[in-house]
DNA sequence: ACTTGACCTTGCCCCTGGGGCAGGCCGCAC
DNA sequence: GTGCGGCCTGCCCCAGGGGCAAGGTCAAGT
């Protein structure tokens, strides 16, 4: 039962005594006995099952700190904590083989449907708005939700596109991104204290006016991929007709008809950018 | 259409201004146009395209080399590079899943079973051997369609465990790691030159005595992550042992019970990792 | 004509997780 | 003693940028 050398430590565990040296630097696997003199480094064979963990945590690729914390908690915990980061990894992963996916139709060219942007000048309104964390699944559940409890009947609207409920995506929505997103439902000004005061959770403030460029969108073209292409046109036409410089402001969603009825084809839905008033 | 400075450049294609430099200076993006004084790079809206792949295919995690190569192909070459790119992501993740399973396990301890390490002196042999690439699912095919053309009525066999065919791992085997391996089969000394004749595609040579630790497996032991910890128990022992230094060469496994026909519980398999001589 | 502020440039150091090498000890066998 | 192999520290290197500093540019406002 005696101590082995770095390089003895090395071959058992399949760790480089590089790697070694470095875990001893960070306090992550910490030799048994160190010789004050040679500083040579002895490990007991008992470390081998946490040098183990530690290989086999780098082979997830789990970053160095993290495999500290995990390594210092308890078996149940530590498989825990490593349950939790691999579920992250699965999420991270999913995420890529969408991409990955979407790289590929593009360059295949089997959608190569161009979209066409408009400009329109949106004047400033009142709007009582809910912002929240979601996911794409929850996006929309609480969405309907919330258009259900605004109904025209519940809730009178401003006339035409300008009275239309949006949404605004202050960060990446995604299968596992969450945004923020702040959810928008336009109302008439004069009447704007009152409804506030019967819905206590939605915030009441102020959308000034602004420019807006925007992409409208058919139902069946509404999923992630379709959205992300309508992005990149509306940025496509701004950086062509030199407008980047006024393509400012999280990007918005616009519904002016109902998803739920609307057929795949019909046009439901404009991906707006906001653009500095003239 | 009038050039984007860097800057708008970058918001467009959501790329950092950082980062867009690197590609210039690796040949990778080059802006369209670069100030010769001012040094500004000044780029053209159609580089959008490419940016936007470029963008994508790091969040794939694909190397800027690699992006390169696939960017300098046609879409539909430039498509298939992905898909192979992602292929072996794919591959690699799967891997990376077996063994999180692999690691949660062990520290839940589900299977705390102790494997029992012994030490044996193997005599020297001849051996018909063939030495192949292979993946683990492969492995097994091949392993029995040798052993089917070697089998005892065609081939007469050494007495005792030093007779019975064998495995040598070169290299890792697992889902997508290919070895290699070398399947051994020990042959006669005084017929060996007769035998291998009428095996053209079989190589005869000597496997020279030596000292070997071993584990014997139970059938239902011999799944990945039972040979895993197979092998750990090995290096374990000759930790414990002070033997670290004398465990040297490939590990193998030795085949002394028909695969095929055994119950679950009966010891099929030797894990074994070779000793120097004394 | 100036100033101001936003934007751009290069250059440097930082990060992770090591690989590889140089120069210098250590320890063991002969 | 004298190799030889193993071990030590320290240094530079990689990808793929982030961040900051010092300084040049550009366009708009005064």
């Amino acid at each position: 039962m005696e101590l082995l050398t770095i390089g003895a430590f090395a071959k058992a565990s399949r760790l480089s005594p590089k790697a070694l040296r470095l875990y001893d630097e960070l306090g992550l696997l910490v030799p048994a006995r160190t010789d004050p003199l040679s500083g040579y480094r002895m490990y007991h064979p008992a470390q081998l099952e946490r040098a183990r963990l530690v290989a086999g945590l780098r082979r997830l690729g789990m970053p160095l700190a993290r495999i500290r914390a995990v390594c210092d908690l308890e078996p149940a915990a530590a498989a825990e904590g490593i349950t939790a980061y691999w579920a992250q990894a699965e999420a991270d992963h999913s995420a890529r083989r969408a991409l990955a996916a979407f790289l590929v139709e593009q360059l295949t060219g089997k959608d190569d449907h161009m979209f066409d942007v408009e400009i329109r000048d949106t004047p400033g309104r009142m709007v009582l708005s809910a912002r929240r964390h979601l996911t794409i699944d929850e996006l929309s559940a609480f969405g309907a939700e919330l258009m259900l409890r605004l109904g025209d009947g519940t809730v009178p609207h401003l006339p035409g596109i300008e009275g239309a409920p949006f949404l605004i995506f202050y960060g990446e929505v995604g299968a596992d991104s969450d945004g923020p997103v702040e959810w928008c439902r336009p109302v008439p000004a004069d009447e704007a204290e009152r409804i506030a005061g019967r819905f206590p959770d939605l915030e009441l403030r102020s959308d000034p006016p602004h420019r807006e460029a925007y992409v409208r969108m058919t139902k069946d073209q509404l999923d992630a991929a379709g959205s992300v292409r309508a992005l990149q046109a509306l940025a496509t036409w701004a950086a062509e007709h030199d407008l980047m410089a006024e393509l400012v402001g999280p990007p918005r969603q616009v519904f002016f008809a109902d998803m739920r009825t609307a057929a795949g084809d019909t046009l439901v839905s404009d991906i707006v950018g906001p653009l500095l008033p003239e």
